[in-house]
DNA sequence: TTGAAAGCGCTAACAA
DNA sequence: TTGTTAGCGCTTTCAA
């Protein structure tokens, strides 16, 4: 059985199809409420249903979004942000087009061009970390881009305000006393990793905490090289041995755990530790939960689909607009080790031996 | 500057649209070599590019897919089901419209409506776990579950093949030699958790070993339900406790390491674990990398999106589809301890000590 | 309060 | 080898 078209409604309530467009449309009181009721009964009568792709046709809209991401598949990430976006398109009765171009550029030429064929009333481009991409060629204009900025601006963004975050998060091992903060960075996130150290580097100057270039050392962004770089921190002669680590991660921060238990330093009570991203199934998941701080993917998401689609007024077409990253409060940071308490306690190296935990497990 | 349409281009090139559209789809050769590059250099010039709206109206097909989904954002399978999905899509030249109803019945009523309002070619209605789920009404004949099957047949559908999962998984634990096998399991996922059960039992059963009820304990699929289950198996006593352990999912597995760790139990020294999943940052992160059931999501996703198209030819119209999953050998299986040796290198019932490790760190 | 008809941009049957 | 034209299903202007 073919799909109704208009025509049948109205030839099966009696009508004209301008009757049933302006009644199917809600348009205007001038249709008389009977007239309005038989056409309803009709349409649900023969199961019509609008044709969007007829409709686009004529009126030039078509009500859809393209979404353009670099690689959701490998990354964790990718749910909230797209979760943001979707609940925006939704709610202003927009359907969206998703292309994951795995970095392809040869796909993402692709991907535009296929997404302008179909006419989509507007276009966000998302990167699944935060940095600064060559914007592709033919990009229409009003283009949104997701968790990335242009290059060459010309297009608003929405990226995570990560030197807040940086800053947010030494603060909270800075209130908790520590002095001794690392940064553990990587090198696999430019942007990100050197906006974080701008908040580090501001909030221990405020606090008048002189830079130690000792305590900046850096690793790959995964479980193994958090902890290759946490052991070069707990090398330290312990005058200098940092008392937290703020780590560019949740993964790295993982590594850090592995490192101190190795030790058998126990987190908190010796070494303080905070992360970033509030990873799911990671930061909550240690033990100790991980304090860590929150990325805003949902509302990234969220807050550039708005402005694709005019939801949100944005005054400035070439604007990138910072994104809060809250504190996650758990239970990775407490108050530095008494500083010359029991000498033996805690060893001036790492060795062997496993310690005799201080309380019993039952 | 509004878009060019055919008719420029025809003007442009000073030939009918029937040639320019003749030319824009490679249809027959009937056009002169030299009309086509004429035809081609002018829609280069104009930068036009067909309306694939336009196009979807007259041919009735507008190569578009919807793919429905029940929650992207909360879970870490979803990327590789959308990456399979999304390639086998591109390469067959369509474009996928993703929605995420959130589990919202109502919004998934409004999400296939949207769709068929669309014309989309194909619907592929997607889990992000294998269930069985009672299908939504007014589901378009030929649409395939992914990951999930109708509860009343009536469609095609792909999930994992769990019973040989679980199977699998068990097999390599009796092929390293253990006997006392348990299996960790769960009640939040009654299909997967009893097909893998299923496969544990006919392991078991062809190898001569009886099955310990003891040894089926259940918990929450997170990796505090996995220790407070993996707790009640180590209570055991001595002769009945697990050599190994067949965990229903891998944030289980985590719990495991974390009472075994506890308890001084060295993986797999004293005890083999294998998970199910192969969770990113899971599983390989682990120390030591879990052995683990991988789930297909990517092949899944891919033979969903093809079958939908029709790309892959599939007899029955009712039928499901089982897909492989393949066992990922890491570092968390070895033989069983040696059962009378050093009569208190393990101790008789777990105690609070943290035992000297065998040899040192370096 | 309702209807006739043009036209969105394309494809394809048919004519030349 | 190329062109004319109807029509996909809808919205919307204009007329009645």
């Amino acid at each position: 059985m073919a799909r109704a078209r208009i025509s049948d409604v109205a030839a099966a309530a009696g009508v004209s199809v301008t009757t049933v467009s302006l009644v199917m449309n809600d348009v205007e009181s001038r249709i008389s409420e009977e007239t309005r009721e038989r056409v309803r009964a009709a349409a649900r009568a023969i199961g019509y249903a609008p044709s969007s792709v007829a409709r686009g046709l004529r009126t030039q809209q078509t009500r859809t979004v393209g979404l353009i991401s670099d690689e959701i598949a490998t990354t964790p990430f990718a749910g909230d942000m797209l979760a943001g976006a979707q609940d925006a398109a939704r709610e202003s009765g927009y359907l969206v087009f998703l292309i994951d171009t795995g970095r392809d550029r040869a796909i993402e030429a692709d991907a535009i061009r296929a997404l302008v064929a179909q006419q989509v009333d507007a276009l966000i481009y998302a990167c699944m970390w935060h940095q600064v991409v060559p914007a592709p060629a033919d990009l229409p204009a009003g283009t949104v881009f997701l968790d990335c900025r242009p290059a060459n601006g010309g297009f608003r963004s929405v990226v995570p305000d990560d030197r807040a975050g940086g800053a947010a998060a030494v603060r909270e091992l800075v209130a908790a006393g520590h002095r001794r903060i690392a940064y553990l960075d990587t090198d696999d996130a430019p942007i990100a990793s050197e906006l974080r150290r701008q908040g580090y580097v501001e909030v221990l100057t405020d606090a008048g905490i002189p830079i130690d270039p000792a305590l900046h050392v850096h690793g790959e962004t995964t479980a193994r090289g958090g902890r290759a770089a946490a052991e070069q921190l707990l090398d330290l002669p312990e005058e200098q041995r940092p008392t937290a680590i703020f780590c560019f991660n949740d993964r790295m921060a993982v590594g850090v755990y592995t490192a101190a238990h190795h030790r058998a330093l126990e987190i908190p009570r010796d070494l303080s530790v905070v992360g970033y991203d509030d990873q799911q199934l990671v930061a909550a998941e240690q033990d100790p939960p991980l304090t860590t701080i929150a990325l805003p993917h949902y509302d990234m998401g969220r807050w550039a689909m708005e402005v694709a689609l005019g939801v949100r007024a944005e005054g400035d077409e070439d604007a990138t607009h910072l994104m809060e990253c809250p504190v996650i409060r758990r239970d990775s940071v407490g108050p530095p080790p008494a500083q010359v308490a029991k000498p033996n306690r805690r060893r001036a190296s790492h060795n062997t031996e496993r310690p005799q935990p201080a309380a019993s497990d039952r």
